[in-house]
DNA sequence: TCCACAAGAACTGTATCCAGTTTATGCCCC
DNA sequence: GGGGCATAAACTGGATACAGTTCTTGTGGA
């Protein structure tokens, strides 16, 4: 594993477990100490961040963790929705049982996990990945991933505070049921309502004052803190 | 403006024009030395390219520019669709007199660039980019104009190669009449419509032999020219 | 006390160098 | 003449060095 490779799964991880918060400022060169190499390969990894969205270069070409608006968080939530009701019609027809075996083993895993929000997360993606891998479109997979990947840091956060509330995994179960109808436009409102269910909980939780609200509301260039840079 | 924009635009321009074909390899030294400057800014260029899809590195991390096959081609106008369609649908109870206007302006540039396919296909983004601009989503534009660049080179060779055949505007001056009405869905229908049919027009030409047949039939990792690598 | 400015520190962009890997060349043997 | 292997060339990833820029800090004057 090159290390350009080892920067970039590790400022992914502090990023989108929000070890890293918003507007943090990266600095290549601690973070190529705190992994024992150069500050290059880790440039390159910030730039590959940067096209995922997780990165931001200020007008100074300085790298920081980017911070989304509300308005951005919505917008995102959308565009998920156009994408993954897309992904979810052309993967309807295409349902086998052995599918929705999988499915339902993995709502099991998700069940199991509900006491851990990072592990019940992965597995929640991983139950909408099976669903849209049927689709055999994977261009639109990585479109997909790369739209999650740049609200994940607040999707984390909200399920992080509200310990999985009502989300046990009910509704999930409803959408691999209608999928067993192989129905396209079944299968795209019950995604629909279900993405945007989960974008009112976020939206919800960021304006109660919870979440990282100075990040949220002032997004400011500069940062107090030198201390949590890495 | 620094060496890396340098790099990145001179690339990304050699590749969506065509005249850096599907497969061609690129090597960082003989670009930096076309351009004056050293491998490691092209180098970061290409890395920005990977992430707009124009570029991909093989498996022996070899940049070359990217190939698609029809059926990616495929699956990206369909992304193309769900996202512009977002974007007209949110627009459409946005347009106001002005952008009516500004559109209108806009056909006659489209007019006047029919025997410049590739000033006429500029006119054309710009066209849609006005309409996409009421919608007030910019991330969403952001994800359009990059699903847009992964195309390009294959739209560019197609209006080339037919010399803007029936696409003289009509259709698009239809779809500004469509906007005046202010109604979401007949605005996303007609503009479904129309890039569908663009869709069409651009896999005919790829299977008609016409277009990059090798590149598109069997995407080789190995390329035998050493001529045009730049 | 507060502002302005200047020196110093820190950071970015880029070139160059080196090591390790992959590809090409050419020779030898069959 | 063709295949296999060894050597050489080319290329990539990464580290380091250096110049130019931006930020910080501290001092002096109002």
């Amino acid at each position: 594993m090159n290390a350009q490779r080892v920067a970039y799964n590790h400022l992914k991880h502090l990023i989108m477990s929000g070890e890293l918060p918003a507007n943090a400022p990266i600095s290549a060169e601690v973070v190529g100490r705190a992994l024992g190499i150069s500050r290059m390969p880790v440039r390159e990894a910030l730039l590959q961040l940067q096209a995922e969205g997780l990165v931001t270069f200020g007008a100074n070409r300085r790298p920081f963790v980017t911070a989304r608006t509300q308005k951005e968080i919505v917008e995102l939530f959308e565009i998920r929705v156009a994408l993954e009701s897309l992904a979810i019609e052309r993967a309807a027809p295409r349902i086998t049982p052995a599918i929705l075996d999988q499915l339902g083993r993995q709502l099991d895993r998700m069940e199991k996990a509900t006491s851990d929000p990072k592990r019940w997360l992965a597995r929640h993606d991983e139950f909408h990945d099976i669903i849209y891998a049927a689709s055999d479109m994977p261009r639109l997979m990585d479109e997909i991933r790369r739209t999650r990947y740049s609200i994940q840091p607040y999707i984390f956060m909200y399920i992080n505070a509200y310990k999985i509330p009502e989300m046990p995994g009910a509704e999930h179960a409803t959408i691999a049921d209608v999928l067993a109808r192989r129905d396209p436009s079944l299968a795209r409102s019950a995604l629909a309502q279900h993405i945007r269910d989960a974008a009112s909980g976020v939206i919800y939780f960021l304006m109660s004052g919870q979440g990282p609200a100075p990040a949220i509301a002032a997004p400011r260039q500069r940062v107090v803190s030198k201390e949590k840079v890495l």
